[in-house]
Parts: structure tokens; sequence; C-alpha cells
DNA sequence: CGACACTCCAAATTCTGCTTATGATTCGAC
DNA sequence: GTCGAATCATAAGCAGAATTTGGAGTGTCG
């Protein structure tokens, strides 16, 4: 097996003619060159150059060396190109998984600040409700998870047993604050807050499973059973159904943020309540540039979000 | 720079699936591979591989330089196994400078016993009369140059003035009894051998400049100047003229090895003269395998031709 | 004929890389 | 759940390699 350095010196030695001028031009010493092409011409098992007067030229063997050595020269630098275009984000792919209101919000935000700044990342978007994001995550199908827990639930964090092999790393993005969804004509509607203990004779319309398990452990602990007539994880949906008045809802203000409905209208809660929303990264996936770069952004497009 | 050593430990390790079983497949121990492994990482700034469990899985990184490595890998086998052809005599060219009489005999002998056992080399041929054939061997246009001397001219050898550059070597092959090719109506035709001083009436007919030359100087040691009516450095041309009684002509017995005319013959001469048939060749070149290899064939059939 | 440039040679130093030994971790089996 | 096999990481030690330094010979050019 060939030392590619050898063969960059040989190159060297080939195109600048002799071996002083190779060291010159590759910034070793004189005999380090001769050593070097000693060595190569030792594990070639034959002569690379004859010595002709002052300069030198090559045997068969040497022509056929100085051919082959374009080709590895080339795609040694075509290697060293393509992984310093990803070391410098010159491109790079990061693939994240998160739940719908993130992807309608802070990823699309994260992604134009992304392109803006390193037009050479790719990224692919899925989406998963909080505990198979992480899953997903953990199986090597995404680089960065978004979800979202809620005080005192189990976590999604650890929610996949343990976290010691993978090492998962929790990235905290924002403090999501949820709202109660009104219809307008409803008699709090114009309150500045509501209290949830205020709520206790409405009919209730829950979210996805994890957001409806909130809702009950929230009302439970405001001492009531909410009177949940219906159960589904589409937003437009919750959103609709208020505005029809089969209902109240609980909402993040995540989801508000893009939703919007004449007929309904969000208010803050009393007491406040909120979810945490968190970026996951598996911690050796830290090193990779790109992910590194998005998480950045994320957190980032999560601040001035959290500022408003 | 990529060091190819870890490249090929990058691949084995891919193929392999983990480190230990990449240092078992090339004998090295485990910890070497972890090495390398660091080190690649490093000289290519991104990370390379996360671990999976038991398993390890490549980045984006890794999965480029995983493709790279096939390319580079690649080319580098054709390389070594291109110079591995030269070293072992699977393949060559060697160019051979020789004068008229030896490319229609030692040549083609040489050549036949060449391409019996090493059907790979090639051989490249080209003619010229001794004193340019070592200067083009100096010039690098021949890798063997075959040519003749007679005992007390200067010899072809140093006739390139200076010979320490580039250490020419000078291999023997056979001493070429000269002959002195008669008609065969003359009256010395039948004679075992011919006395040099008994044809000093007669009209010579002379060779090549040099081969004229040494005429000239056998003659003039035996008392004589011969009359040299014609000069050609066509030997065909010589029998000719002899079988047409033109005169008579010192020839080479290389020559008359594969010349035949019914109306000459050639005699040996007293005293008995002879050249001396030379292959030259650059020290270094010794050392090229196809190379030596026709030094060997030309010193066996040259050995084989003296023996008759 | 002298000066410069190039190369080779030999020795010493610095260094990189491998190995051995040890510890931590994970997966599979009982 | 626990034991055992296997894997990887780390540290220390050592050997070999590669480079630098210093010196000499040689050809080339002015």
């Amino acid at each position: 097996m060939f030392d590619s350095r050898h063969i960059k010196t040989f190159h060297e030695v080939v195109s600048a003619g002799s071996y002083s001028a190779a060291a010159r031009a590759l910034g070793y010493t004189q005999p380090a060159v001769t050593q070097q092409m000693k060595a190569l011409e030792r594990s070639a098992g034959v002569p690379l150059f004859t010595r002709a007067g002052r300069g030198l030229r090559l045997t068969e063997a040497g022509e056929a060396l100085a051919r082959h050595a374009e080709v590895i020269l080339g795609s040694l630098s075509a290697a060293q190109q393509q992984l310093g275009a990803l070391a410098r984000l010159r491109a790079g792919r990061v693939r994240i998984c998160a739940f719908p209101s993130a992807n309608a919000t802070l990823i699309p935000e994260a992604t134009a600040r992304l392109l803006a700044d390193h037009p050479g990342v790719r990224v692919e978007l899925m989406e998963a409700e909080p505990p198979e994001s992480v899953h997903r995550l953990l199986r090597g199908e995404c680089d960065i998870a978004l979800a979202f827990t809620y005080p005192g639930s189990p976590g999604a964090a650890v929610s996949g047993a343990e976290n010691g092999p993978e090492e998962l790393v929790e990235i905290p993005l924002l403090e999501d604050q949820l709202t109660v969804l009104l219809p307008v004509g409803h008699p709090y509607a114009r309150r500045h807050a509501v209290r949830l203990s205020d709520l206790t004779e409405e009919r209730w319309i829950a979210g996805c499973p994890r957001c409806r398990a909130n809702l009950l452990q929230v009302c439970a602990e405001e001492g009531f059973a909410p009177d949940v007539v219906f159960t589904t994880d589409d937003n437009l949906a919750v959103q609709s159904l208020v505005a029809a008045g089969v209902g109240v809802a609980l909402m993040p203000a995540l989801v508000l943020s893009f939703l919007s409905h004449r007929k309904v209208t969000g208010r803050l809660v009393e007491p406040h309540l909120r979810r945490r929303v968190c970026a996951y990264v598996l911690r050796e996936h830290l090193r990779v540039p790109a992910t590194a770069l998005v998480l950045d952004e994320l957190r980032a497009v999560a601040a001035a979000r959290q500022g408003c």
C-alpha cells in the first residue's frame, strides 16, 4: 500500500523537476524528499527515476505512477473538499422531526435564517408527536427532534427508558403559554385572563393524547373533572369546534400564533399553564457542524419568540 | 491530506462494522484502529461515526468519505498492480538500439527467448551504428545499446567523452571472429585460414567507417596498405561485390551467419582478428527488471553462439 | 577556474504510531 | 436480575519511522 504522502511528494517531484524544488514547494528539507522517494521505490519494487545530468528522468514505472498519481491525488482532493464543505457549513443535511405546531412556526423561521447565511445546508423535515419523535432520533432516523412536555408529565426526554447509551441532550427552547380558547360570544371572552376554576361547567374539546392528559391533570389540580365532549389532534378542527360553540379548549400560544378565526379568541388562563418546548439531539451529533448550526438557529428563533 | 492508511482502515471499519473486527482483519490491535479513526476525524474536521449501541453508524460525512474511499483505494490498488506487474516482469518495455548485424541475429534470438517466458514484456528496436547507439542511450532514447569495438580502437564505451555522470556499464557479449570473404574461385578459397599478409595485392571492399578504419589499421600492422576500391555499410552489397569479383572483404562471423551466397566463402584470417560485441546500459537501469531480463537473455544468446 | 546548485550520506533528534494494560459500557444468556 | 462476552476509550510505554542537521562529492554555469 502506497503512502499518500509519498504519492504527493512524488507528484511534486515530477512536476517540479527536482528533489530540491519539490522539497521547497512542500516545506520539506531535501533529504526528506530523497528518503521518501527511496521508500517509494522500495515499496514499488522498481526504480522510478533515472538521473540525467542536472535533471531527472522518469523510468517506465515512474511514468506509470505519475499517471496514477494524478488520479489518486484527485480523488483524495475531492474527498477532502467534500468533507471540508461539510465542516465549513457549505454543505450538509439535517433531518428534523417535530410536532405539527413547531413545523408551522419554529422550523420555517429557523430554516429561513439558516438558508440566508448557509445556502448549502439542506433541511429534511418529518412530523411526529413527541413520544415518537425522540424514538426516531434514537433510531437514527433524524438528527434533531422537537418535542414538548407538560410540567409534571414524565417528560418526553426520558420516556425512551434509559438515556444512558445514546446520551440524549435536551435543549430548552421556549416556554409555551397555554391559553383557553373561547368563542367570541362567551361571557369570559373579553376578560384579560380566565380562571380555570371558572370553567368547571364548560364542555371541553381535547387535543392530542398528551394534551388531553394534561388537561385532565390541571383540571384535577383545580378540583374538577372537565367534560370532554370531543377529542382530536387537529388544531384546526379544535378551533372550528370552539367557534361553533361546541365547547372550549386549552390551546398553546404557539398554535394560536398561526391560527385565527373571527369567532374565537384566546385568553390567558389562571393559574399560568405552559408547556416546555425542547430540542433533543444525541450528544455526539452536537459535533456535527450542520446539526449544531440548526440548533443555534432554533435557539435564536425561540428566544426571539419568547421575547414577544 | 488524508493518510492512505487511515482511508484503508476506515474502509475496513465501514465494511466490517466495528473497530475490533477491522483491527482483526488488518492485523492491528483495537486501540490502533481507535487512534487512526480519531486522527482521521481530526483531519476531516467532522465526526465520521456515531455510536449506536454495540454497532456504529456513519454520519453524513462518514457516508461521503466511504464513497470516496472506494475510489481512492481503487486507484491506489490499480497503481500498485501496474507497478507490481512491472516488477514481476508481467509487463515492461525495453528499447534497444543495436547495429544491423545484431538486429539480425542476437536481438531476434533473445526476443524469442524473452517472449517465451515473459509474454508481457515488449521490445522496441531501433538501429544505429556504434557511436550513435551509445549517444542515444545517454540521451535516454533507449535502454540498452549494442555496439562493437575493434581492439585498439578508442572503444565505443568511452567515446562519449566522460562516462562518469551516467555510469555507463559495458557488458561483453561475445568475441566476433573476423573472416575474409572471398569469391569461391579465389586461389585461397579452399584454404582453412588465410594470412592477411597474403592479401596485400587484393582489391578490398570496406564496410562501415569504423570497419574501414579497422581494416586499414590491421593491414598497416601487417605492413601494407589495402587497395580499397569500394566502401559501403551495406553487408549485402559487400557480399555481392565479392561474389562479382570486385574484391575481397573482412566480414565478421556474426554477419556471415545470416548471409549466404553461392559464389562467396568466408575463411579464417591469420592473425586472428575479432571485434568485441558489447551491450551498454546505464548503471541505474540495471535495477529495472525488464532491462535486466533482456540483458540476461542477450548474454545467454551470446554465450550459446560463442560456443558454436 | 571558481562559485553555485543539486544530490547523497550518516548521525542524531524528534515524533508519530503501535502495543500492552486497564476501565467503562453494552448486549445477550441463564 | 445477574453473569459473561464483546466492544470501545484511555493512559503509559516503547519501537520504529521520518525529519532535520551537518558534511562531502559532483556537475554546471559564469
